[in-house]
DNA sequence: CTACAACCTCTAGCAGTTAGAGGTTCAACA
DNA sequence: TGTTGAACCTCTAACTGCTAGAGGTTGTAG
């Protein structure tokens, strides 16, 4: 009971070139292949990848997933190390939502111009000068 | 009164490639050059840069960009085109702000894992299955 | 007039895919 | 069993937005 390549990428959701280069890059194995050198995947592989896809969702770097999935496939490891990976994202995520609300921001002050002539446009003024901006921050 | 690329790169802090880079996209005119074929900028091109640089920190990609800029240098037009631009990416950002706090709420769950083996770690288990995840939205 | 920092071009690399071109294989149906 | 055609194969190159080096030239201060 065996996969093609195009219903691992159905099950899944990532893209058949995606899935040839994970295996390129290691992040898959290589799976058996037929007589005619396709490739045959397990139903494992399907959890694997959708470990993968998962990961990359969550914003997780192809580097983290790696280790990631290595200690996935050692359960009698401490997880420690997945606890450090995981709490290093998070805090790259709680920047990353800082660095958003404050552009929203400014977005919507920029959006707040009602269509005049450009020479009045806030949009075009905020870009042109940073000390328009509500935060100096960036 | 005219700035080297060096020079340039300093005020805007635009790195010099990426000056150079820009320059062969078209976001940024030729400069003259002097007989050695060094670039030599006038004050306008540090206002142009700002704009760019500005405007890359805001998240707009390189094509809202040049459109920005055309409008720029055409005062007299109506300023809607750019509101649409902004508009566009401002919804962009509020859509990315909500998938990072959900993912925010997904890693701080998985951190509430303390330490034990990786059998019996969240981490892992999350990753390894969708459906362990706190929001079904990714 | 010489030293050397700063410039030049050109190429290649990064991450993480994605899209072709040009050719082969598998499986269903007649 | 033969034939179609969808799906597969590899390989190369593109994408975005830069950045880094190699190897060579120019500008300017002392």
């Amino acid at each position: 009971m065996s996969l093609t390549i195009g219903e691992l990428s159905r099950k899944t959701e990532v893209k058949i070139p995606t899935i040839r280069y994970y295996e390129q890059i290691g992040l898959l194995a290589e799976p058996v292949r037929t007589e005619g050198q396709q490739r045959r995947y397990r139903p494992e592989d399907v959890r694997r990848l959708n470990f993968i896809r998962h990961a990359r969702e969550l914003g997780f770097e192809v580097d983290a997933i790696r280790q990631l999935l290595s200690l996935a496939s050692h359960p009698d490891r401490s997880c420690g190390e997945a606890h450090e990976i995981t709490k290093a994202h998070l805090e790259d995520v709680n920047d990353k939502i800082a660095r958003l609300a404050a552009l929203r921001d400014e977005l919507q002050n920029m959006v707040a111009c009602d269509n005049g002539k450009v020479a009045e446009c806030r949009i075009i003024e905020v870009l042109a000068d940073h000390d328009k901006c509500l935060h100096g921050t960036h």
